[in-house]
DNA sequence: CTAAAACCTGACGTTGACGTCAAAGGCAGC
DNA sequence: GCTGCCTTTGACGTCAACGTCAGGTTTTAG
């Protein structure tokens, strides 16, 4: 696959793409004439890459985490790590859902406060997601 | 109370407080030497303002939530608007769940491959947060 | 062969929530 | 009035994950 296969397929641009192998989170194969091609397992490991930044972390940790992820392989060091980053998203998921709860009572409250709104809405809102 | 003793009861800055200020998310009473003071809702408001921070909404989002989140008075548009984050933070939290899914999956794989690994680390782990 | 599309490196630009420093004014204890 | 800490405005610095543009090369479609 080359660069543009790779972004296509895992619904992120090239320029990110380049930006991971500088980091070091990604490594591709050359052709003679310098172009970049990958395997397979190049989008899957950009999807890691993504849901471990959208998980808050950068990519020094990531680098430190991809592979004993991808391979499955890991030390115990590197088992440590893993589930001290666990452990923060966790920490992170239950400020999301106090969060979130908190949101609920006060959408329930207006409601109750106001004419009903209009429900309509919140189905449009379900239905519109991207 | 003054700005350094909300800063202290809600753990930020005395900077993050005065930009809050800057970006109309928080308002503050004047004394006569321009020094400002708080009543004791402030500390309420500014955690709100780093729950929402920390839910991914930016300083615009959370002026426009922020009236109705603070006094329960909501219009149908802020209610849409409401529900409409909410469900933003419901997908994060999705995302986050299997993220945490996944790594919890490759850690328990790890363990089994490895020699049990030191199990008094995940313990020191727990111990250890913050 | 040609034109378009994709790719390359290199480098500067962007954004947002602050950090940090400077220079000056205000407030409490002594 | 001195000392020391807190506060003020103003303005530049930061950091990370890219966006974007420039100028050139390579691959592909017809």
């Amino acid at each position: 696959m080359r660069i543009g296969d790779v972004a296509a397929a895992a619904g992120v641009s090239t320029r990110a793409l380049r930006y991971y192998e500088e980091q070091g989170l990604l490594t591709s194969e050359r052709s003679p004439s310098g172009q970049r091609h990958y395997g397979d397992d190049a989008v899957r490991r950009v999807r890691w890459i993504q849901a471990l930044y959208a998980a808050g972390l950068n990519s020094k940790a990531i680098t430190g985490l991809l592979p004993c992820v991808h391979t499955g392989v890991a030390t115990d060091e590197m088992i440590t790590h893993l589930a001290a980053e666990r452990d923060r998203i966790d920490a992170q998921i239950r400020d999301l859902t106090t969060t979130r709860e908190r949101l609920d009572g006060i959408i329930d409250a207006a409601r109750d406060r106001n004419p009903e709104c209009d429900l309509s809405a919140e189905a449009a809102t379900a239905g519109s997601a991207g």
